[in-house]
DNA sequence: CTTTCTGCAAATGTTTTGCATTCAA
DNA sequence: TTGAATGCAAAACATTTGCAGAAAG
Protein backbone atom coordinates (compact mmCIF):
# COMPACT_ATOMS: atom_id res chain seq x y z
CA UNK A 1 0.00 0.00 0.00
CA UNK A 2 1.05 3.17 -0.80
CA UNK A 3 2.11 5.93 1.57
CA UNK A 4 2.44 9.30 2.03
CA UNK A 5 6.10 9.63 1.37
CA UNK A 6 5.49 7.73 -2.17
CA UNK A 7 3.33 9.93 -3.36
CA UNK A 8 5.69 13.16 -2.30
CA UNK A 9 8.41 11.26 -4.22
CA UNK A 10 5.90 11.29 -6.98
CA UNK A 11 5.27 14.58 -6.35
CA UNK A 12 9.00 15.15 -6.52
CA UNK A 13 9.33 13.21 -9.70
CA UNK A 14 6.83 15.22 -11.62
CA UNK A 15 8.12 19.10 -10.55
CA UNK A 16 11.62 17.54 -11.73
CA UNK A 17 9.88 16.41 -15.43
CA UNK A 18 8.11 19.57 -15.65
CA UNK A 19 10.62 21.96 -14.73
CA UNK A 20 13.19 20.51 -16.99
CA UNK A 21 15.52 19.34 -14.02
CA UNK A 22 16.77 15.62 -14.15
CA UNK A 23 15.79 13.23 -12.16
CA UNK A 24 19.41 12.25 -10.43
CA UNK A 25 20.36 9.52 -7.94
CA UNK A 26 21.52 12.17 -5.91
CA UNK A 27 18.73 14.20 -5.97
CA UNK A 28 15.93 11.28 -4.92
CA UNK A 29 18.36 10.57 -1.95
CA UNK A 30 18.22 13.77 -0.72
CA UNK A 31 14.64 13.80 -0.82
CA UNK A 32 14.22 10.69 0.72
CA UNK A 33 16.33 11.30 3.66
CA UNK A 34 14.28 14.75 4.32
CA UNK A 35 10.90 12.85 3.89
CA UNK A 36 12.07 9.76 6.03
CA UNK A 37 12.44 12.02 9.49
CA UNK A 38 10.33 14.34 10.85
CA UNK A 39 13.21 16.43 12.88
CA UNK A 40 14.28 19.85 11.95
CA UNK A 41 17.43 19.45 10.58
CA UNK A 42 20.17 21.71 8.97
CA UNK A 43 21.84 20.51 5.77
CA UNK A 44 24.68 19.37 7.07
CA UNK A 45 23.16 17.13 9.88
CA UNK A 46 21.15 15.76 6.33
CA UNK A 47 24.98 15.72 4.49
CA UNK A 48 25.84 13.39 7.39
CA UNK A 49 23.15 11.72 7.83
CA UNK A 50 23.55 10.26 4.17
CA UNK A 51 27.22 10.16 4.46
CA UNK A 52 26.89 7.76 7.74
CA UNK A 53 24.57 5.52 5.43
CA UNK A 54 27.51 5.64 3.20
CA UNK A 55 25.49 7.09 0.42
CA UNK A 56 28.67 9.65 -0.72
CA UNK A 57 26.58 12.74 -1.87
CA UNK A 58 28.61 16.04 -1.97
CA UNK A 59 28.08 18.73 0.29
CA UNK A 60 27.39 20.82 -2.61
CA UNK A 61 24.71 18.69 -4.20
CA UNK A 62 23.02 18.22 -0.47
CA UNK A 63 23.14 22.31 -0.27
CA UNK A 64 22.00 22.50 -3.35
CA UNK A 65 19.11 20.29 -3.45
CA UNK A 66 18.07 21.70 -0.04
CA UNK A 67 17.41 24.92 -2.20
CA UNK A 68 15.68 23.05 -4.94
CA UNK A 69 13.10 21.80 -2.28
CA UNK A 70 12.45 25.07 -0.25
CA UNK A 71 12.23 27.18 -3.85
CA UNK A 72 9.73 24.27 -4.86
CA UNK A 73 8.36 24.40 -1.56
CA UNK A 74 8.76 20.90 -0.25
CA UNK A 75 10.47 22.07 2.28
CA UNK A 76 9.75 24.65 5.27
CA UNK A 77 13.12 26.78 5.94
CA UNK A 78 13.14 27.68 9.19
CA UNK A 79 15.45 30.14 10.90
CA UNK A 80 16.10 29.88 14.85
CA UNK A 81 18.82 32.85 15.22
CA UNK A 82 21.97 30.57 15.34
CA UNK A 83 22.44 32.15 11.41
CA UNK A 84 22.05 29.24 9.50
CA UNK A 85 18.55 27.43 8.47
CA UNK A 86 16.98 24.34 9.61
CA UNK A 87 14.33 22.43 7.16
CA UNK A 88 11.73 20.51 7.85
CA UNK A 89 9.26 19.04 5.02
CA UNK A 90 5.76 20.14 4.75
CA UNK A 91 4.42 15.86 4.82
CA UNK A 92 1.02 15.80 6.73
CA UNK A 93 2.26 19.09 8.31
CA UNK A 94 -0.52 22.45 8.53
CA UNK A 95 1.32 25.25 8.43
CA UNK A 96 2.63 25.76 11.94
CA UNK A 97 5.11 27.87 14.26
CA UNK A 98 7.76 26.90 16.95
CA UNK A 99 8.02 27.08 20.69
CA UNK A 100 12.07 26.21 21.03
CA UNK A 101 13.67 25.26 24.44
CA UNK A 102 16.71 27.35 24.73
CA UNK A 103 18.27 24.31 27.34
CA UNK A 104 17.89 21.10 25.39
CA UNK A 105 16.98 22.88 21.80
CA UNK A 106 13.33 20.60 21.58
CA UNK A 107 11.29 22.11 19.01
CA UNK A 108 7.68 21.70 19.75
CA UNK A 109 5.29 22.73 16.98
CA UNK A 110 1.80 24.94 17.59
CA UNK A 111 -0.63 26.64 15.74
CA UNK A 112 -3.06 29.20 17.00
CA UNK A 113 -5.53 30.50 14.59
CA UNK A 114 -5.47 34.20 17.02
CA UNK A 115 -1.65 34.33 15.98
CA UNK A 116 -2.83 34.25 12.07
CA UNK A 117 -5.97 36.48 12.54
CA UNK A 118 -3.56 39.61 14.26
CA UNK A 119 -0.94 39.20 11.80
CA UNK A 120 -3.48 39.95 9.17
CA UNK A 121 -4.91 42.92 11.01
CA UNK A 122 -1.34 44.09 11.76
CA UNK A 123 -0.70 43.79 7.90
CA UNK A 124 -3.91 45.24 6.77
CA UNK A 125 -3.36 48.21 9.07
CA UNK A 126 0.22 48.95 7.43
CA UNK A 127 -0.63 48.45 4.38
CA UNK A 128 1.34 45.29 3.84
CA UNK A 129 0.59 41.90 1.68
CA UNK A 130 1.19 39.49 3.79
CA UNK A 131 3.34 36.60 2.30
CA UNK A 132 4.92 34.36 5.19
CA UNK A 133 5.90 35.00 8.84
CA UNK A 134 8.29 33.97 11.08
CA UNK A 135 7.03 33.25 14.79
CA UNK A 136 9.33 31.48 17.66
CA UNK A 137 8.95 31.38 21.02
CA UNK A 138 11.81 30.45 23.15
CA UNK A 139 11.79 29.37 26.39
CA UNK A 140 12.38 26.39 28.72
CA UNK A 141 10.76 23.26 28.62
CA UNK A 142 8.90 22.10 31.84
CA UNK A 143 11.97 18.77 31.86
CA UNK A 144 14.31 21.23 32.00
CA UNK A 145 12.77 23.25 34.60
CA UNK A 146 12.05 20.50 36.65
CA UNK A 147 16.48 19.67 37.22
CA UNK B 1 19.88 69.95 28.56
CA UNK B 2 20.57 66.26 29.08
CA UNK B 3 19.31 63.92 26.18
CA UNK B 4 17.77 60.46 25.78
CA UNK B 5 20.90 59.03 24.56
CA UNK B 6 23.31 61.08 27.07
CA UNK B 7 21.28 59.06 30.15
CA UNK B 8 22.42 55.86 28.00
CA UNK B 9 25.86 57.05 27.49
CA UNK B 10 25.80 57.63 31.26
CA UNK B 11 24.15 54.22 31.94
CA UNK B 12 26.71 52.47 29.85
CA UNK B 13 29.47 54.01 31.74
CA UNK B 14 28.34 52.90 34.70
CA UNK B 15 27.44 49.36 33.79
CA UNK B 16 31.29 49.31 32.49
CA UNK B 17 32.16 50.32 35.88
CA UNK B 18 30.10 47.87 37.76
CA UNK B 19 31.46 44.68 35.85
CA UNK B 20 34.91 46.18 35.88
CA UNK B 21 35.09 46.52 32.53
CA UNK B 22 37.39 49.17 30.66
CA UNK B 23 36.01 52.67 29.25
CA UNK B 24 37.84 52.89 26.18
CA UNK B 25 37.16 55.16 23.85
CA UNK B 26 36.06 52.51 21.13
CA UNK B 27 33.48 50.93 23.23
CA UNK B 28 32.06 54.58 23.38
CA UNK B 29 32.31 55.20 19.79
CA UNK B 30 30.60 51.99 18.31
CA UNK B 31 28.03 52.63 21.58
CA UNK B 32 27.53 56.43 20.61
CA UNK B 33 26.84 55.29 17.01
CA UNK B 34 24.36 52.97 17.51
CA UNK B 35 22.41 55.44 19.81
CA UNK B 36 22.58 57.91 17.43
CA UNK B 37 20.80 56.34 14.44
CA UNK B 38 17.18 54.35 14.82
CA UNK B 39 17.73 51.78 11.57
CA UNK B 40 18.19 48.21 12.46
CA UNK B 41 21.51 47.76 11.34
CA UNK B 42 24.15 44.98 11.06
CA UNK B 43 27.57 45.00 12.73
CA UNK B 44 29.32 45.46 8.93
CA UNK B 45 27.20 48.68 8.84
CA UNK B 46 28.38 50.14 11.97
CA UNK B 47 32.00 49.37 11.59
CA UNK B 48 31.69 51.39 7.94
CA UNK B 49 29.75 53.90 9.61
CA UNK B 50 32.69 54.30 12.00
CA UNK B 51 35.22 53.83 8.98
CA UNK B 52 33.56 56.67 7.19
CA UNK B 53 33.47 59.33 9.86
CA UNK B 54 37.48 58.44 9.74
CA UNK B 55 36.81 56.19 13.45
CA UNK B 56 39.44 53.17 12.44
CA UNK B 57 38.14 50.83 15.08
CA UNK B 58 38.61 47.32 13.66
CA UNK B 59 35.91 44.74 12.91
CA UNK B 60 37.03 42.43 16.07
CA UNK B 61 36.17 45.71 18.47
CA UNK B 62 33.02 46.67 16.68
CA UNK B 63 31.57 42.96 16.32
CA UNK B 64 32.99 42.32 20.20
CA UNK B 65 31.34 45.56 21.46
CA UNK B 66 28.02 44.60 19.93
CA UNK B 67 28.07 41.52 21.56
CA UNK B 68 28.81 43.08 24.54
CA UNK B 69 25.62 46.09 24.13
CA UNK B 70 23.51 42.65 23.60
CA UNK B 71 24.33 40.94 26.31
CA UNK B 72 23.96 43.63 29.32
CA UNK B 73 20.63 44.11 26.91
CA UNK B 74 21.25 47.67 25.18
CA UNK B 75 20.41 46.63 22.28
CA UNK B 76 18.01 43.72 20.72
CA UNK B 77 19.59 41.46 18.55
CA UNK B 78 17.26 40.69 15.59
CA UNK B 79 17.76 37.57 13.10
CA UNK B 80 15.49 38.10 9.66
CA UNK B 81 16.70 35.31 8.19
CA UNK B 82 19.88 36.11 6.16
CA UNK B 83 22.17 34.57 8.45
CA UNK B 84 23.08 37.37 9.86
CA UNK B 85 21.99 40.01 13.03
CA UNK B 86 20.91 43.37 12.62
CA UNK B 87 20.55 45.02 16.00
CA UNK B 88 18.57 47.78 17.08
CA UNK B 89 19.42 50.19 20.55
CA UNK B 90 16.85 50.15 22.68
CA UNK B 91 16.42 54.36 23.13
CA UNK B 92 12.81 54.79 24.18
CA UNK B 93 11.62 51.81 22.49
CA UNK B 94 8.91 49.89 23.85
CA UNK B 95 8.89 45.93 23.01
CA UNK B 96 7.82 45.23 19.82
CA UNK B 97 8.16 42.96 16.50
CA UNK B 98 8.86 43.71 13.12
CA UNK B 99 7.17 43.58 9.40
CA UNK B 100 9.44 43.77 6.29
CA UNK B 101 9.25 44.29 3.04
CA UNK B 102 10.38 41.60 0.79
CA UNK B 103 11.13 44.01 -1.85
CA UNK B 104 12.69 47.12 -0.33
CA UNK B 105 13.61 45.78 2.95
CA UNK B 106 11.77 48.62 5.24
CA UNK B 107 11.03 47.64 8.63
CA UNK B 108 7.99 48.52 10.40
CA UNK B 109 7.38 48.16 14.10
CA UNK B 110 4.45 46.92 15.62
CA UNK B 111 3.42 45.80 18.91
CA UNK B 112 0.25 43.46 19.39
CA UNK B 113 -0.90 43.04 23.21
CA UNK B 114 -3.36 40.08 21.74
CA UNK B 115 -0.01 38.47 20.24
CA UNK B 116 1.55 38.68 23.03
CA UNK B 117 -1.07 36.75 25.20
CA UNK B 118 -1.45 34.32 23.04
CA UNK B 119 1.95 33.43 22.89
CA UNK B 120 2.08 33.01 26.61
CA UNK B 121 -1.20 30.79 26.55
CA UNK B 122 0.88 28.62 24.20
CA UNK B 123 3.72 28.54 26.48
CA UNK B 124 1.80 27.39 28.88
CA UNK B 125 -0.33 25.11 27.50
CA UNK B 126 3.38 23.34 26.77
CA UNK B 127 4.44 23.87 29.96
CA UNK B 128 7.33 26.29 29.00
CA UNK B 129 8.28 29.01 30.83
CA UNK B 130 8.73 31.77 27.89
CA UNK B 131 11.75 33.94 27.51
CA UNK B 132 11.28 35.70 24.75
CA UNK B 133 10.19 35.45 21.23
CA UNK B 134 10.75 36.10 17.70
CA UNK B 135 8.16 37.43 15.51
CA UNK B 136 8.69 38.49 11.98
CA UNK B 137 5.75 39.33 9.34
CA UNK B 138 7.20 39.27 6.12
CA UNK B 139 5.25 41.07 3.20
CA UNK B 140 5.37 43.93 0.42
CA UNK B 141 4.44 47.80 1.89
CA UNK B 142 2.09 49.58 -0.07
CA UNK B 143 4.69 51.72 -1.60
CA UNK B 144 6.44 48.03 -3.37
CA UNK B 145 3.00 46.91 -3.99
CA UNK B 146 2.06 49.89 -6.05
CA UNK B 147 4.81 49.85 -8.77
C1' DC C 1 51.95 47.60 37.33
C1' DT C 2 48.76 44.38 36.00
C1' DT C 3 44.69 43.40 33.79
C1' DT C 4 41.85 43.99 30.13
C1' DC C 5 41.19 45.64 25.45
C1' DT C 6 42.51 46.39 20.78
C1' DG C 7 44.03 45.32 16.19
C1' DC C 8 45.59 42.30 13.17
C1' DA C 9 45.52 38.25 10.68
C1' DA C 10 44.29 33.70 10.77
C1' DA C 11 40.59 30.49 11.88
C1' DT C 12 35.89 29.19 11.94
C1' DG C 13 31.43 27.50 10.31
C1' DT C 14 28.03 27.62 6.97
C1' DT C 15 26.93 28.18 2.44
C1' DT C 16 28.12 29.21 -2.48
C1' DT C 17 30.66 28.89 -6.73
C1' DG C 18 33.90 27.66 -10.80
C1' DC C 19 35.12 24.19 -13.46
C1' DA C 20 36.24 19.65 -15.27
C1' DT C 21 33.94 15.36 -15.42
C1' DT C 22 29.86 12.50 -15.41
C1' DC C 23 25.29 11.38 -16.51
C1' DA C 24 20.14 11.77 -17.60
C1' DA C 25 17.33 12.70 -21.30
C1' DT D 1 24.95 13.65 -27.99
C1' DT D 2 24.46 17.55 -25.27
C1' DG D 3 22.96 20.42 -21.68
C1' DA D 4 22.44 19.96 -16.94
C1' DA D 5 24.13 17.96 -12.49
C1' DT D 6 27.81 16.35 -9.66
C1' DG D 7 32.06 16.48 -6.93
C1' DC D 8 35.84 18.69 -5.60
C1' DA D 9 38.36 22.33 -3.86
C1' DA D 10 38.47 27.07 -3.51
C1' DA D 11 35.87 31.23 -2.49
C1' DA D 12 32.68 33.82 -0.06
C1' DC D 13 30.61 35.75 3.87
C1' DA D 14 29.68 36.92 8.60
C1' DT D 15 31.68 36.16 12.74
C1' DT D 16 35.16 34.56 16.22
C1' DT D 17 39.64 33.86 18.18
C1' DG D 18 44.84 33.86 19.47
C1' DC D 19 48.20 36.64 20.46
C1' DA D 20 51.38 40.62 20.90
C1' DG D 21 51.31 45.21 21.87
C1' DA D 22 48.61 49.26 23.79
C1' DA D 23 45.96 51.43 27.16
C1' DA D 24 42.85 51.73 31.24
C1' DG D 25 42.38 51.32 36.11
Amino acid sequence: MENMSNIMTKQFKELLKKEHLKLTTQRLLVFEEVFKSDEHRESEEIYFALKKKNLNISRATVYRTMDLLHKYGFVNRMDIGEGKWRYEHKLESQHHDHLICVKCGRIEEFISRKVEQVQEEVAKQYGYTLLKHNHQLFGICSDCSES
